[in-house]
DNA sequence: CACTTGACCTGTCCGC
DNA sequence: TGCGGACAGGTCAAGT
């Protein structure tokens, strides 16, 4: 579910509502599966702690807590890090909000801070973990070790971003972006939208893509990354922010989940089919 | 090593 | 309304 936007847009909500606040307990519902190695440390290092920084790296959040130790957060497909306080959110549209009291049954992980407020982690498919990690230890995971660069990163220039390619030439273009040791934080939605915007087929082999397209790919897929961030994500059915409110990219997606309806670029009956092992939308007239 | 496929889970939707 | 099967945004571990 989460792709860079969707996890960028928890991180930044979560910057703002729980850096400073100090741990007083956590409530684990559903370990081992989700919380792999809660025993022990937690008493140790959790308890007390205060929230020092969330960062992110590909699709990964990072809590850092004073004690060294860094929560590492994967939200896979239906993972959801909420927060509640005491203060009463927006006076938003009743749709804005996807889940009503918490805790509920998908819930894995609360933590309650001292000054009463909570974070829960929720995931329907338990595919999502949290682990408690030292910090000094997090670049050493084998995730971290083995992912590619930050697509969105200034530094990140069209020639970087061709070279990524070069270990996947015999593979799909699309299997290939999704592949996370090639470039960080591309998932099935901006996989999609991205190859729709550059025009090319996922279909194609990757050593059949040229370097104008790559380049053109290149800037499409920071783009339609960077819109999404702007719009909050993309909220298909579970995902939501870190105040338990969907994200509107979905209102803007040109390809993704369109099938049947027409392409914005030429008219043509949009397409989905089954590729790379996924669900796959394209415009079968403009993407070659 | 590169590549593909299936497994991990629960919930929902679609066709009969 | 009930039931089986397919499918869902991500990664791994296996297999070739």
């Amino acid at each position: 579910m989460p792709e860079l936007p969707e996890v960028e847009t928890v991180r930044r909500g979560l910057e703002t509502l729980i850096i400073g606040r100090v741990i007083r307990s956590v409530g684990v519902l559903d370990s081992p599966k989700s919380f792999p190695n809660a025993q022990g440390d937690v008493e140790e290092f959790m308890i007390h702690a205060e929230i020092r920084a969330v960062r992110r790296r590909a699709k990964v959040l990072l809590i850092d807590l004073a004690t060294g130790y860094t929560l590492v957060i994967h939200l896979k497909m239906t993972g959801q890090l909420v927060y509640r306080g005491d203060q009463v959110f927006g006076a938003g549209h009743p749709n804005d909000s996807l889940i009503g009291e918490l805790p509920d049954r998908s819930t894995r992980v609360m933590i309650e801070f001292t000054d009463n407020s909570w974070l829960y982690f929720n995931d329907q498919r338990k595919f999502g973990w949290v682990k408690l990690i030292p910090t000094i230890e997090v670049p050493n995971i084998d995730f971290m070790k083995k992912v590619g660069p930050e697509p969105l990163d200034a530094d990140f220039t069209p020639e970087q971003f061709i070279m990524r390619f070069a270990r996947r030439k015999n593979t799909n273009i699309k299997a290939a972006l999704l592949d996370q040791t090639v470039v960080a934080g591309v998932g099935n939605i901006y996989a999609d939208e991205s190859l729709w915007g550059a025009r090319i087929s996922p279909k194609r082999k990757v050593s059949d893509v040229t370097h104008g397209e790559f380049t053109v790919l290149y800037h499409e897929l920071r783009d339609v990354m960077n819109l999404a961030i702007e719009k909050g994500g993309s909220t298909d059915k579970n995902y939501v922010n870190a105040e338990g409110k969907r994200g509107s990219y979905m209102d803007f997606a040109r390809v993704f989940r369109r099938e049947g309806l027409a392409c914005p670029r030429c008219g043509t009956t949009i397409e989905k089919i089954k590729w790379a092992g996924r669900g796959t939308h394209i415009c079968p007239n403009c993407q070659k």
